[in-house]
DNA sequence: GAATTTCTTGCAAGCGGTTTCACATTCAAC
DNA sequence: GTTGAATGTGAAACCGCTTGCAAGAAATTC
């Protein structure tokens, strides 16, 4: 308690006006004569006033705060994704609140729904299962932008990577080194990205006219223990493969552990490529060629999309591109 | 705009009481009748309401929030510590509001004074460099908390792990395994936690009458660069070394990398041991031998503590402990 | 110079809860 | 049958800020 807090009617007696003019000049929403202006700005300064974001809030109607559901807090991808929107919210009057909606679809629509109670001007849903039923009622109430995530008929409100060419393009750079038997280990069953990335890889196989084998396509899901097993499976059945594209980064360190554990070298025996590039990923032995996912740069533009769409302006989307990062996993087939 | 938002005069109309006494049951502040407090949870029930934080942060003062200032989100250890706080405050009618305060120190006065000005009711500190000056004043506005710092005098304030212990046993493992020249990359410089894990390495030779060699102590900065360079240099230098104690996983994996490139097996010609123990050490090659943190733990233990604060409970924190996790990175010294 | 129009500005009515106070009621105690 | 305490309740005063409305001042038009 060093003193009582001061209000917007500190400010109004300090600098001779009323509070309504003080009003004006904090939300620079009709034009005040500058004299008085600057006899405001100067009280607030003196007095050091900051306005109550409830009072504000409740008379606003406004919170200048922008929800995020995460799905995954902790994936190295989604959280580059947050990053990203921190940092560009940072610098805007908005601050982000985030709830996490990882386990299950229901906990999405809980969370939101949370964030929503807390009168969130916007949501920013970053990779979720919510389904286009679930996310459609809260539409009307609210803007809301997608990102990781792609819905049709939202093409403005989603933000994705084209995880296809994404697949394609690891496959693609595999075939270019002269690898004929490819294993792909796929991502989780009904995750949207998994199932593009599993799609471009055969896109690129069909294109080099080479047979898809369903036997070296394995089952995965995005982490290191379903790694290890695809790999081990393969051997074990003796299906012969000299690389792997493994649907994530963390799948990667798996099968890469289990060849080392069969003492079969990489890149000499058999091939590696990854999908994300997480920091670790450049210190892998031997450093892991991946997909790097501007994953960044998709939190500041979906954050600043939902800025713009708060103000009702126009806004384009950056059309962001994954690429190939050559390291020392990968290399020409014995 | 499906229909207006129902307030708690609607509720009090279709109970047929005042708006006092809805407010009474939501906030069980006084006693209300059984009969007159059945029909209001229905009137709730019924309507879906859902009370205004802002209306209610403004005529109460608080706001159910906590705010947590990161140093680091990005980094695995503190990640998992936020993840704490998430998953306690979930289960409570608070919830967390997030700023970061990477950077500078300046940048984690500015986040907490964010904060502040969002009236959180209480701030959880993780692991930033703010000194006790900066904190000090903040104290006497709202209850905070530090995770992972530790502040003289601020005993029941602070939750963090004996970092000193932790290196000894680290360098321990190693000794007991027959290492004498045991390198130790360290952290960053005046990182508190850097410092004592260094201090317990230091102690562990002493007590096993090592000779505690300069050369084989190296500066690093949690970063996997910062392994490979360290390693780099003893070899450059030829300073021989058995085993390496890396002040964290990332480190550990950028020495690996390093012994990798000259060809210098692990563990059967040098033995490696981490910090952290984050997701990734399981599957790396080989698997990493590392400290494992409770940090999912101090984050729940810290929102728990909070959370008491807040409400001028008594609590104590628990103890939490580091241990050493076991994996392939480390053996007997050939 | 009168009639308009355009700017500025203050008043006061909310926004949707919480909480103090005073006024019943009810009930046990004398 | 009083009296005092305990218990329940409603009225109304805020909490601090935004905003519609109306009015005074200044600028423009005829």
């Amino acid at each position: 308690m060093n003193k009582k807090t001061i209000t917007i009617t500190d400010i109004a007696e300090r600098a001779n006006v009323s509070k309504s003019t003080v009003s004006r000049v904090i939300n620079n929403t009709t034009p005040v004569h500058e004299e008085k202006r600057e006899a405001v700005l100067q009280a607030m300064k003196e007095l050091n006033f900051a306005p109550n974001i409830f009072a504000r809030g409740l008379a606003s109607g406004q919170s200048r705060t922008i929800g995020v559901v995460t799905q995954n807090i902790g994936s190295p991808f989604y959280d580059a994704i947050s990053q990203g929107i921190l940092s560009r919210l940072t610098t805007s009057e908005y601050s982000p609140i985030f709830a996490d909606g990882r386990w299950k679809a229901e906990a999405g629509i809980v969370a939101a729904e949370t964030l929503l109670g807390r009168m969130v001007d916007g949501l920013i849903i970053v990779g979720s299962r919510l389904t286009e039923q679930d996310l459609a009622p809260l539409m009307n109430r609210i803007p809301i932008f997608l990102v990781g995530r792609e819905i049709d008929g939202w093409e403005n409100k989603c933000l994705f990577l084209d995880n296809e060419q994404a697949g394609y393009d690891a496959t693609k750079h595999l075939i270019d080194l002269g690898h004929r038997r490819i294993a792909h280990i796929a991502g989780i069953k009904d995750h949207q990205d998994a199932f593009r990335r599993k799609a471009g890889y055969i896109r690129a196989l069909k294109e080099a006219e080479i047979d898809v084998d369903e036997a070296l396509i394995c089952e995965g899901s995005f982490d290191g223990e379903s790694g290890v097993e695809a790999i081990e499976n393969l051997l074990q059945k003796g299906i012969e493969f000299s690389a792997v594209f493994a649907a994530n980064d963390m799948t990667a360190y798996g099968a890469r552990l289990s060849l080392y554990r069969r003492g079969i070298e990489v890149p000499k025996e058999v091939s590696i490529i990854g999908f994300d590039d997480q920091a670790e990923s450049a210190f892998f032995t031997p450093p892991l060629t991946t997909m790097q996912q501007p994953a960044q740069e998709m939190g500041v533009a979906a954050a600043d999309a939902m800025l713009h769409m708060i103000s009702d302006e126009n806004y384009k989307l950056p059309q962001l591109k994954t690429k190939v990062v050559v390291r020392d996993s990968t290399g020409i087939p014995s």
